[in-house]
DNA sequence: CTCTTGACCTAGAGCCACTCCAGCTCGCTA
DNA sequence: TAGCGAGCTGGAGTGGCTCTAGGTCAAGAG
C-alpha cells in the first residue's frame, strides 16, 4: 500500500505517517520502486491503533513506550495490555470531560436563551 | 481571587491565564497591592467557560473569536450562541471517535487474551 | 526592625507534535 | 521526450503552552 492510502485508511496524515517513522513508532517499512514506502496490512493496522490512541489523547512518551513493546514481540503482550486497559481508562476520563462541558455549554445556551428573551421583553416594554 | 485560585478553580495553570491574558483572551483583569491580579467572579465563570472550551478542542483562532464577541457586550449574544451551538456539535464527533477508540481497544484486548491463551496452550501441547 | 519566605510579576527562551516547504527522483502517458 | 503527479529528504515554521531568570512586595518570625 502506498503512503497516500495508508494515510487515508489511519486517518493520519502522509507527513505525520514520516514523522512517526523517524520517531521510530512504525516497524520496519518496505520500500518499493523508486525508494517508496509499501505499507503491509499489519503496518495498516498498527498505524490505526496508533491514530486512535493519538487522537484520543496518549501522550507521545507513552506511544513510544508502546511501540517499543510491539516491536519486541509477542513477550510484551501482557505489558501491551495492561497499556491498553491504562488508555481506556483515559477514555473514560475525557469523555466525563465532555459531558461536564456538554452541561455547561448547554446551561449557557438556556442562559443566553433567557437573556435574549429579557431584552426581548425590554424591547417591548419600551414601546 | 488571587491568580492560583483563579487557577486551581478553573483547571488551567497559571501561566496559560497569564498567556491567555496576554492574547487577548480575558477582559481587562482589575490588579490589587503590589500589581498582582484580581479575578472577579465574572472573570473566574469566563476562564471555566474557556478551560472546558479548550479541554474539549476548540482551536485556539475560535476562542479569540468567541472572547472578541464576549467582549462587545450583549449584542453578540445570538452569536456567541452560535458558536457554542458549534461547539456541542463538535464534541458529538468527539464522542463518537472516543466510542470507536474504546471499542477498538476492547477488540484489541480480546485478541490479546486470546493470544495469550493459544501461547498457553502452545506451552502445554509442548510438555 | 530586619530577615526570610513565598506568592506574584515580566520578558523571553524552550518544547512538543506536527505541518509545510524547497528541491529532488521516479514512472507513466501523450 | 516532455510534462505530470506521487513520492522522497532535510530542515524551517507554527500553535499552544511551559519553564526560567531575575525581579517586587507583604507578612510573619526572631
Amino acid at each position: 500500500m502506498r503512503i497516500s492510502e495508508a494515510a487515508s485508511t489511519s486517518g493520519l496524515s502522509i507527513d505525520t505517517i514520516r514523522y512517526y517513522e523517524k520517531l521510530g513508532l512504525l516497524p520496519k517499512i518496505g520500500r518499493g520502486s523508486a525508494g517508496r514506502r509499501d505499507f503491509s496490512a499489519e503496518n495498516i493496522e498498527w498505524l490505526v491503533l496508533l491514530s486512535s490512541l493519538r487522537e484520543t489523547g496518549m501522550p507521545m512518551a507513552q506511544m513510544r513506550q508502546f511501540a517499543r513493546l510491539y516491536q519486541q514481540g509477542n513477550e510484551t503482550l501482557s505489558q501491551r495490555r495492561a497499556a491498553l486497559l491504562d488508555h481506556a481508562a483515559q477514555l473514560e476520563k475525557r469523555r466525563t470531560a465532555l459531558d461536564r462541558c456538554a452541561e455547561l455549554l448547554a446551561y449557557k445556551l438556556k442562559r443566553y436563551d433567557e437573556l435574549a428573551k429579557g431584552c426581548h421583553e425590554d424591547y417591548c416594554r419600551r414601546r
